[in-house]
DNA sequence: CCACTTAAACAACGCTGTTGCCAAAGTGCA
DNA sequence: TGCACTTTGGCAACAGCGTTGTTTAAGTGG
């Protein structure tokens, strides 16, 4: 690590505490009382954010007996990322800013199966029209005195502020090199480097995740810290994992296959091959109207994590969830309870639903481009 | 981060690859390749690390047409560390040098039954007979030409190289603070502060972790990469996991909890409570003699863990283990294959079985003080 | 023997966070 | 209203980090 990697991971720590504080703001005390950094340091620090408009004052604190700290909070204006889910029949896109609040959305229809060029050309159209108003209008002046062109990060007259795009999908696929592989019922996207491909044509970066990743990415910028689980029931099973307040992702970005975790030796069988899977378990509870059952099973996985990772929280998601919330909040919830009963813990690991709904992918995906900036880039 | 922790984070990354480079060495352009340093960076470094005596020059490479690139390797003797297993019924202890080669080893019998101050007396005896020979014998010069005070590291004249002892037991406990939780069987040590008060006593930092932790750490530095499964069969099962090279303990260090995994729902009874548990199913079919049984269930429960964290490589270790090691490895990599290739996987995951023997548990305890030096520190 | 190549130390430098000092901006008591 | 006191935060000087430019060391090959 050299003194410009230095500089921007300290900047990057500061921006952390920034977002988290919101609209209220932090002092210049308290971010060094938490960074470890000395005031001095973080006043330096503050000032060149405040050089380049990611950061503004916000009023003044209450005195204490002396002169009264200055709040600083993030400039919301100063950045942009869209968020974009494709499903498999639908399209979703978000437009946030640099807090990560939603700008601004659209919807439509999408069919995977009609080929890569009429998909990515709807998603281009999409995208396009989404940060059109960006374009058009450009961010107030934020009263910078200098334009200072020597900084990396210069938003003041570029016509857009907009990072990059992140897009989220189900099925597996490869983060790193941004590739889709074997999408389930859509052959022909087999091997597609949709990164690049999306990337060549809008012009600007784009990253490719997993939607549950990209849901538990949101969730742990959102509020969530330290480590939790997110489990995504829908038309099909899958989990997202935050360790050490970064997403896990795995080598191959294959962490988080849930659904076919094997809870029952010799159960019946799953269209996977496998047999006694959590997800055909759960599903068909489902289907035949036995929600308690289904929870009781998806707890019975849930507990299987809890207990091999030594997690902080499990939080619930995904259409199924969320017609019968409580129900599997209370399910999952007595599963967990009693094994930590038995095991001795001391308070047992609270399940929650997770809170974002139907745009919590969407708005994840958006934070794949925000993350960088924020130095939440430690586990694979 | 200041400029203080970017020395020391600088000076770790070089001491790592020099670590795994072994008695051959490394040359500064490789360090300076592999670590994205300046060569003049690398230069530097390592001056102030032979200034120290924790590296030293090992002779030249071949050359490739001009002045050959010269070796640097870690000194072995420039610190030691005490690595210590203790069971219900027996301690062990290894002194290891800087790199982690064992020096001296010792064995005895332990009850962990007979009470606090007993026990303790008996870890410290054996500690002190263990590091007496590096008392006695202070290391050869290293031809330092400055002792240089200044520095934090001054091995030369010291008494004692030791940086500290490392305490690895089975049964539930807290990494953090030190403390012993509920040591099954023995009621008398729930909540026993063994950490502190080992170090009062021995006067050099303890640190404290569960035995899978140790290994798997122990096996982290010894060769293995990325990210892996240590698998424990022994009385019980337990795991230890690494991470993105770091071993994952979870929030109360309760992470690796592999044995109760429930794999068959409403299976039979665990004496942990609930049913079936991996770890009841893999022993009864240990206890009848049927082994590729137990392999087949060892390898379904591997195989959650394998698709849940996309993990690169499971190690076989513990008593029951080594008694059939070959069909083990041969039962779980049989059920790893088939689901590997049912989710259309390019590669399946490799088992193995872990190297070190009987001595993997107390190598890795040294390793937890050595750790620190080599700047495996990210994941909790 | 000498031109050439490669490695690594030396010297000067830019930039990091730190330390010491002082102006700014409040509170609270007389 | 005035003044002592407290606290914040900028300015200036500084030590120390890795970087850049140059020189010396130590080989190869014709």
């Amino acid at each position: 690590m050299n003194l410009l990697a230095l500089r921007s991971h300290n900047a990057a720590l500061l921006l952390d505490l920034l977002r988290r504080a919101g609209r209220a703001g932090v002092s210049r005390l308290e971010l060094a009382e938490r960074t470890g950094l000395t005031p001095q340091a973080v006043s330096k620090i503050t000032a060149r954010l405040r050089e380049d408009g990611l950061v503004t004052e916000a009023g003044r604190q209450a005195s204490t007996g002396g002169k009264p700290r200055t709040a600083l909070r993030l400039a919301p204006e100063a950045g942009h990322a869209v968020g974009l889910q494709l499903d498999r029949d639908e399209l979703r896109a978000v437009l946030v800013d640099l807090t990560g609040a939603v700008v601004a959305e659209r919807r439509a229809a999408l069919d995977l199966g009609a080929g890569a060029e009429a998909v990515l050309g709807a998603v281009v159209s999409e995208v396009r029209r989404l940060t059109e108003g960006l374009l058009s209008a450009p961010p107030p002046d934020r009263g910078g005195r200098d334009p200072s062109p020597s900084h990396s990060v210069s938003p003041s007259p570029s016509p857009s502020t907009v990072l990059g795009v992140g897009v989220a999908m189900p099925g597996p696929l490869d983060h790193t090199h941004g590739v889709l592989q074997r999408v389930t019922g859509f052959p022909e996207w087999d091997g597609f480097p949709l990164r690049d491909a999306l990337a060549r044509r809008l012009g600007v970066p784009v990253v490719l995740d997993k939607d549950t990743n990209a849901a538990a990415l949101g969730l742990a910028v959102g509020g969530e810290v330290g480590a939790f689980a997110y489990l995504h029931l829908g038309t099909g099973l899958g989990a997202g994992l935050v360790l050490g307040g970064a997403v896990h992702r795995g080598t191959r970005t294959g962490a988080g296959e849930f659904g076919h975790q094997v809870i029952q030796l010799d159960g019946p069988p799953c269209p996977c091959g496998n047999r006694g899977c959590v997800e055909a378990l759960c599903l068909t509870a489902v289907a035949r109207g036995d929600i308690d059952e289904a929870a009781r099973v998806l707890g019975e996985g849930a507990a299987n994590i809890v207990g091999l990772l030594d997690i902080d929280l499990v939080l619930l998601g995904g259409r199924t969830v969320a017609a019968e919330p409580e129900r599997f909040v209370r399910g999952v919830g007595a599963v967990l309870d009693a094994r930590a009963r038995r095991e001795g813990a001391s308070s047992p690991v609270p399940v929650r639903i997770a809170p974002g709904g139907a745009r919590a992918v969407a708005e994840g995906a958006a934070q794949l481009l925000l993350a960088p900036l924020f130095g939440r880039t430690h586990t694979r």
